[in-house]
DNA sequence: CATAGATGTTTACATTGTAAACATATCTAA
DNA sequence: TTAGATATGTTTACAATGTAAACATCTATG
């Protein structure tokens, strides 16, 4: 019997999953500041106390919500970079694509992972996951780097100028303080690759 | 007399500037997404429900506090440019200290204005305050276009690459997910214009 | 000076996060 | 197999919060 439909009636068999499930389609619904964990909880069909089973608290099923996002936007980044196997710049431009397309698609949970826009205990995790988010556009760099594609400095520093522009980009567009439809993907991927292209090449002529 | 003091012991006077006042001082103790409206009344002096004469609700109080940050964003932007007379690229380096100072030093308020951590009502008046601060950087592109510093194009197009960098090394910072001290100046800084000296060279040889 | 409007207070209520006490299912060891 | 121990739900309780409504008091305007 599969682990997740422990079907008792009253134990759930999957609930932090369910929960999680639950909290990501609410987090869409009301936004970050207005989640309620009672709601999760009757979501999931479960009484309202039930979730602290699973989680120490609210903030701690927030912390699973982003850090699951992480994970996502890691797996998108490097997804979008191997896509393209020989140019560097273009991976780099691609991956700019999937952080933003993330953004975008999910503004909560965007803004859920970096708005702070609740009560962090220090997670460790958390950082973790976001750093190792991080590392896939450091990778994307060396490889550039050594095929004497970009100045030869520490990946790092460069990474850290992409993933700035990147996640400015991406957290302008989810705050839609970017005048632009997110919804024509051809123009947001203009938007996208023509910032990229300034970021690569330089603003200075 | 002034209208900040009208002392009647039950009519405050300047209630309105002084739950922002508050609200400024407790979104620092407390975070966005635990700043509570019957605290800023408290801290205030007056009763829980006093800011419902000034505020329409909680979420109008935090726009007001978001816009007011808005506004300190751009005089900084644009204090920081006008102490370079000359050089339109190092006005833009100016410009992104500022503008990351503003969110290192108060990470809470800039959490506030981008994070999305509330329920915005479509505030226009506070998206116009942001566009403004943007027209900030618009305008120091500009003149180094007219300048022939920066490349012939869209000045937005150009300050639009300038402000995803700098927002996002604003908002990572203010997330602390960028590994540096904030309180080491020195280090901040030097992060800064290197960022800043990337975007405007590009990151390509 | 009367009185209308502005501005504060008190009271009330639904929602929320969380803890504690309780109930039931599952697992483990004799 | 079966009796606890443990894990996982539920119910109850309570304090904090946002907000509305009714009430009180000040200020300003005729």
């Amino acid at each position: 019997m599969p682990a997740s439909t422990s079907q008792s009636g009253y134990h759930h068999g999957d609930l932090r999953n369910a929960l999680l499930a639950a909290g990501e389609q609410l987090l869409v619904k009301r936004g970050v500041g207005a989640l309620s964990l009672r709601e999760v909880a009757k979501f999931a069909g479960v009484s309202h106390a039930a979730p602290y089973r699973h989680f120490k608290g609210k903030a701690a099923l927030m912390c699973a919500l982003a850090q699951s996002g992480f994970d996502r936007l890691r797996s998108d980044i490097r997804a979008a970079a191997e896509k393209i196997p020989y140019d560097p710049e273009q991976k780099l431009v691609e991956a700019g694509v999937a952080y933003v397309h993330l953004a975008v698609r999910n503004p909560e949970l965007i803004q859920l992972m970096f708005g702070g826009g609740f009560e962090q205990p220090d997670d460790l995790d958390l950082k973790q996951a976001s750093m190792t988010a991080f590392e896939a556009l450091v990778d994307i760099i060396s490889t550039g780097i050594e095929a004497g594609v970009f100045r030869d400095r520490d990946p790092r520093e460069l990474a850290l100028v992409a993933w700035t522009s990147m996640h400015g980009m991406a957290m302008l567009l989810a705050a839609r303080l970017i005048g632009i439809n997110l919804d024509d993907e051809e123009a947001l991927d203009g938007l996208v690759r023509s910032v990229a292209q300034n970021v690569i090449y330089g603003i200075s002529r």
